[in-house]
DNA sequence: TATGAATGAGGTTTCATTCAT
DNA sequence: TATGAATGAAACCTCATTCAT
């Protein structure tokens, strides 16, 4: 209690200078960024936790805690438990979205670009903490219409847009064959899911090369490639 | 606990055989076997519920209404809620794998044991509760180990190594010609198992025509059919 | 409860003639006999069961098993668990106040008397299970007026007479010397009773030498004997 | 729990030298005063409420509603209803020790020392709420070892002590003539400890006189006395 | 704005008692 | 008479939410 109004009292003093330091800005938006960085702080614990437990057994406690607030504190950015999940799934996926939005204007081969992709789901999604949001959705989303909805509109359907562009092009350049799998870009990113889910449950028992498994969905695909 | 539910068991068994004695076993089977009707109205209302709910939000009030029987008599058949989830998985899926143990022996072309194998699991896996209880168990498998190491092990490393065999049984017949594909099973199963997910959370938005995708699918794998 | 009693004691006494055979009497009376026995047994494992735990704490599970007959069948012999435990501490008081009740013919010196009934006191309730139930009542008797009643009733209220008459003999023998003690018997008693709870709540702590206590308890009274 | 106790005292404690600032330390020491006051409202209530029904006889429900607080606050301040328990003996049983402790000096003769400790007991402990506890402290003993060590160690053994340097000094003065009375104080307080159960138990019956009688008993050991 | 003590509804679990067999 | 499965009231405890400071 006595470290914490030091520390606030502390940052006070700091915002009456505000070159000090790179996110130091003027008087006015120190408030705000210190009320960001709050939410954050409070966005960051609560997936964690929210990941570890799931909705239900989380404890608003154990985010205060983790997040260094009160419990009441979390009651000014987020209007109860189940806001802040909704809210706190959209926080974490917007990004991603950036980014897939971002794409890399379709150079080189087909493959190469899906290879890129899926080298980058891998390094970025499969075993990270966002993998494990992933599985939080899936968990939670029948529940959580809402959680679903965005999740579906945000990312399963333009990821699957986007996957079915790709395969277009894929079979327009003559570098796939199946036709047919333009029908279906969910083949496509199967194994990627399985990889994620299995990393979840199952590396304990099985470790899984996720790698080397979508080289060989990708060879099955595109064909066995020549060289490596 | 598990006596119990062995107990039960026992009888439901015992109730099957009621040659044993002229008045004492058909009162005694006849209560054996109510009791067993109860566990498996539980062990039905639970999944139910759990399913919908998941387990932290599932309320052993609602589960009890729902099976018709008093809130004690649960702990009657389970020690308590957190027994009841991993008892329940494991009665669930039994039966499950006696199935798959009972294999058909290997006639014709494995492509047609395979797409066999899916047509059932179409049939009674993919938009139905056993679907939805996969999907569970991705849900609460990590605050379950119990759960996803039974479920590993009973269901997961058997169905890849079936998997295994199949696709090595297809390499040597030339019917598959990705020598890889042997050593991640995984890629045969991961459309069937997104198009479980795929039905619990976004058949609303996006019905998805399983079947035909594993069609698809599968003539990535064994190449295109000449004839449908 | 009154009939139950009373059908008890009838089997109770029939079971002192048992030349019938080893427990096979006529078929009558072994009815009879082993409710009687049924009744004892569940008398027994109530004593044990409410000492070690307490009237509320005491399931009526754990009496059954401990007395190796149904939870059913203690409602067969007692209306519910208060009548039990009130019933209970009656039946095991009984002998005690007969004992009490044949007393010996006042021969002999008042201190040889005393000292001969502390010696009983000393081997059949100090450290005992009959020690054991003293404290028993002392702890649940504020809330079972019906026990500390038939308590102060039976026991109690004839002890402290027992010992004034002793006291106002040992007076009038000249034995002993403070005439007001006999307004106060349970001057003379109490150290036998600080021995009993002593011995159930400190014995860990530090053993109390109750015999000896008692002795020099006694020499106070009538000042120290000459000869050991 | 022992941590939000000290918390509390510190901060009664605290609440003594309110000087400490002049906007700061009123509210601070307001909210924790009161803190304080409810923990004591708690304690206070908890002792009724146990004393009258016993551990495991009492719902905490009551005690909230004695204590006038909501049933989660009592989880503010104890672990589980066995730790409220123990911590109550201790808070209630600690001024006692201190008390105790701030002996007399020994001036004057020992009869009178013991005499007016006698006083002391019978105005402070027979027949008042504090007297029950010990009668609670005998009932709950045996399921509690923590609570009867406690007793032990910081009650009786100080008490014994106590009465043996008290003896030991009356024998050296010449007041005391028997000697072994050294080796067992117990008797000198024995009938304390019987008149403080008479009068939880049979004082409805026989009201004991336990000024008079503990009287006649150190007549018994300094021998009578000439004036009264 | 931030705090965290306080609340009390609601969840899990226990167990005395009943009753069909 | 004896059983023990079934009941459901009632106990303990948790935790999302509020609000005085």
């Amino acid at each position: 209690m006595t470290e914490k109004s030091t520390k606030a009292v502390a940052a006070k003093t700091a915002a009456h200078k505000p070159e000090a330091g790179a996110e130091a800005a003027a008087p006015a938006s120190s408030r705000a960024m210190r009320a960001a960085k709050r939410r954050d702080a409070i966005v960051e614990a609560a997936m964690e936790e929210f990941i570890a437990r799931g909705f239900a057994a989380t404890r608003l406690d154990d985010i205060a805690k983790r997040a260094g607030v009160a419990k009441g504190t979390i009651y000014l950015h987020f209007k109860d438990k189940e806001s802040m999940f909704e809210e706190l799934v959209r926080t974490v996926i917007v990004p991603v979205v950036a980014k897939l939005n971002a794409l890399p204007p379709p150079t080189g081969s087909v493959r190469d670009l899906v290879e890129a992709f899926a080298g980058n789901f891998l390094k970025e999604v499969i075993g990270t903490r966002r993998g494990d949001l992933v599985r939080l959705i899936v968990a939670e989303g029948p529940r959580f219409p809402a959680v679903a909805d965005f999740y579906y509109r945000e990312v399963v359907s333009r990821g699957v847009a986007g996957m079915r562009a790709l395969i277009e092009l894929g079979i327009a350049r003559g570098e796939i064959r199946d036709k047919d799998l333009a029908r279906y870009p969910q083949i496509l990113v199967a194994p990627a899911m399985i990889a994620v889910i299995w990393q979840s449950l199952f590396a304990r028992h099985a470790p899984l090369d996720a790698q080397d498994m979508l080289r060989v969905h990708l060879d099955l695909i595109f064909g066995e490639r020549r060289t490596t």
